[in-house]
DNA sequence: ATTAAAACTTGATTCTAATCAAGTTTTAGA
DNA sequence: TCTAAAACTTGATTAGAATCAAGTTTTAAT
């Protein structure tokens, strides 16, 4: 991995620990321990972080930035699988499996991006050593296993409209009152992401627009009017 | 083995530890510990394990039979999200996930099936005790989700004659050099697993027939005539 | 501020697969 | 073994969404 151009300073590492809802329940000293196993590099936007069939044995966390993890269908055809925010981590795949696995995505820094990578066999020593972060870490998969196999579901028996509206109402903030909220990614990634064509999401927003469902504002602005009615769709 | 015993299916308890990956790795003593906390119960074909909506606090082992997981979606309609055979679990979500979760399938026996259960707080006591428990979990848990996000991908980006076929290829014994098998469902348990209609499985699985990638024999059985062939269609 | 590239929109057309319908075959249970 | 139910098949029609095409708007880099 080329190391030219990221800076090792002790406070990104700690802060990245500190971050991460898998780590920091952790006591001082032992986040103290972990820290110094951590490598942190920086991407720039669009940088590729890695890809699919390159060997996996490291986990990495995003500290800043967004990444976007998609995959190749055996068509051809990408698919945006998921958004990385800050705390969150990939590579899991590999880690857990026995020795030698290969990425099955691809991942990509959306803006200039900070990554934590602990490597495999460092993991694996803190898993035996601190079960509860193996707790934590289960957690976050049930919950990424559940929400696939919902998105699953949502393909298999939904039609587009219909998961254009639920993908609406969850961008919707449950901790605000408001109904308005900022798309988090372009209308093309959207259609990857929800398995149909930019025309499609296109014509489908103004449709549901037409309805007096949502209103559409500048700059990717979405605001909700009539919730119920568009979770019937 | 012990024919006598009181506590009726104590023999089974153990051929349950054994049977399954994610304890059959520890040592006797372990298994016997654990041994002791797990219940067992039989369902009759056709008897529902668990419903979306309920409480869920138990990890189910397969030990005997088989077990047909589905989803509603919110138009209600029906998908099959995997069949569990014996050494499969299935509950996790709730089990890792901070308190009360429910249930967001559901589980039903599809033959006479013997379950194996393990509480919520037991299985955590476990974890913490026996960490190496953690690691083969994970392992799973991550397989699935890369499995699941595979299929959302497919759903997202290939047509339903593709997702047959591949899925046609995935049922060959890799062990086996042999390019026959049983499809392991029905025609209707398939469409609902592919997000198709069982018309259009039918439909589909006659043109491969017509165009010689494979051979529908009596039985359920198939046999893959062309492999290469059927991976591009 | 300028401008090229990327993102987005709208229309016309085509295609895939769902639905509806009416059979036939297979399976499981009495 | 018989029978009813379930599974499956095939055909005709329809609907949903992809594709193709040609524009307009927005964004980001210089």
């Amino acid at each position: 991995m080329d190391s030219n151009c990221h800076h090792h300073s002790f406070g990104s590492h700690k802060a990245c620990i500190q971050l991460v809802p898998i780590f920091n329940h952790l006591e001082d000293e032992e986040m103290d321990d972990i820290m110094h196993t951590i490598q942190s590099i920086s991407f720039e936007k669009g940088n590729v972080i890695y890809r699919a069939a390159e060997k996996s044995d490291t986990l990495y966390i995003v500290n800043k930035g967004r990444v976007r993890i998609y995959r190749l269908a055996e068509s051809g055809k990408e698919q945006l699988v998921r958004i990385l925010e800050p705390g969150d981590f990939t590579g899991e795949m590999a880690l857990f499996s026995p020795e030698n696995t290969k990425h099955e995505s691809y991942a990509e820094a959306m803006v200039n991006t900070k990554i934590c990578m602990i490597k495999r066999s460092d993991l694996q020593e803190y898993l035996l050593k601190y079960p509860s972060i193996s707790l934590k870490i289960l957690n976050v998969l049930s919950q990424r296993l559940e929400q696939s196999e919902k998105q699953t579901t949502r393909f298999a028996t939904e039609k587009v409209e219909t998961r254009i509206a639920l993908f609406l109402a969850e961008c919707l903030d449950p901790e605000k009152d408001t109904l308005e909220f900022t798309l988090p990614m372009t209308k093309k990634d959207l259609a990857s992401y929800l398995g149909t064509t930019p025309e499609t999401i296109s014509r489908k927003l103004s449709e549901l627009e037409e309805e007096k469902l949502i209103k559409q504002k500048p700059q990717k602005k979405i605001q909700i009017l009539d919730l119920d009615r568009l979770l019937m769709v």
